[in-house]
DNA sequence: GGCTTCCGCTACGCTGCGTAGCGTTGCGGT
DNA sequence: ACCGCAACGCTACGCAGCGTAGCGGAAGCC
């Protein structure tokens, strides 16, 4: 697999500016990294060395192999476009879902994931960053994606976007991080019908009781 | 934060054997370091160092700090007692994957889980040995809950296990591992009720909940 | 051209890993 | 009590990788 460009490429009117090529550069070294031998290969000077720059270059831009490997997951995330209107909210969920689970399981962010997440529980600053620039943008999105299936009157008006978001990524994730189990695009068909069953709108029956806290 | 003593000590008839000592307190060593720091802080030397023992024995008996971390983790999964008969299948699910959210948030199971999370990508040895002696724990757990409310008629019959255990503990360690929320009882009666929807005998004309912004 | 900014390079100190060799101590058998 | 083996302690390595400092050179920007 050879490096992805990826998206937010200078517009091809302006000319790249050296700082800018040396960023690619390692941008791109630290993909190609992390696409062969994980997050465990991900060294710093490993990094320097392929992209041709010396390691204090890179400590002139990123804190250490933590931020730069965000820095690339981020770069990914932001490729990702939003749910279009299928006019059916199962529809769309699963091909919402389904987008993550192909997105985890065929390019190299699923290790990418892997690798950071260790680093995500000792490193506040990333913690945030991470999900600021990744869990908010699935959150988000989960919320159009429910707003539109609420307006349809397809789905409960008084669902929790947040454990609904949850529901929907953890078991993906779980598979992901510590089941082992392949991430097939039929998982994102199961996991959305087993949680839209509690989230279609039923003509208002009475519920039993209301929720306790224990 | 004190020293769990955890389980399986040597009979109080006979006497522990150096050989022994000398591996729990390795173990409780390893323990220790990891309450204080997380798995960042935890190196050999470092266990050595407080366990009064020399570096060279612990890496007579695990090859590395993975080892070390799985062992610890191993340790306390094993003292996880199988959920009580309740007579009704939804406390019984809420009382399963409550014991997991406490046990994650409030021993230091949870960080050693962060910790070892990304050595499970590049580690298979340490994967497979995982996967079995945690994971595997989990599913047949649930397989006995589930099969004791199918036999009571309330939980539908065809249940993909698997499945049922991933949508119930997905989002526990999504919340640990990636977005960072609390981990609260609460949580585990959320998720219950949000896939107990779709495992019910009958049809959800009954009363139906779940997701609730309060 | 001159100034600023960015980059390459070497060199360093440091931590932690994993191993080798050898001395020392406890433990079980007869 | 003795001996033999197994387990442990200790020192000393070599190695990889981190992160920083200092200096000289090159590109960008008026």
């Amino acid at each position: 697999m050879t490096t992805t460009p990826s998206k937010h490429e200078p517009q091809d009117t302006l000319p790249p500016s050296r700082s800018e090529l040396t960023r690619l550069a390692i941008l791109d070294a630290t993909r190609e990294i992390l696409a062969e031998g994980g997050v465990r290969a991900l060294t710093v000077e490993g990094v320097a060395a392929r992209a041709g720059v010396a390691k204090t270059t890179i400590y002139r831009r990123w804190r250490g192999k933590d931020e730069l490997a965000l820095a690339v997951l981020v770069d990914m995330v932001e490729s990702v476009a939003s749910t279009p209107d299928l006019g059916d909210a199962r529809r769309e969920l699963i091909r919402f879902v389904g987008k993550a689970v192909k997105i985890l399981s065929t390019t190299l962010m699923g290790r990418v994931m892997q690798g950071l997440v260790s680093d995500l529980a000792t490193d506040p600053d990333l913690a945030r960053a991470f999900r600021a620039q990744v869990v908010a943008v699935r959150i988000n999105e989960t919320r159009r994606v429910v707003d539109r299936g609420v307006a349809r009157g397809q789905l409960r008006p008084d669902i929790d976007i947040e454990l609904v978001h949850e529901l929907l990524f953890g078991p993906v994730y779980y598979r992901l991080l510590l089941n082992g189990a392949q991430l097939e695009s039929r998982f994102a068909e199961q996991i959305v019908d087993s949680v839209m069953a509690g989230l279609v709108a039923v003509k208002p029956i009475r519920g039993r009781r209301a929720a306790s806290t224990a």
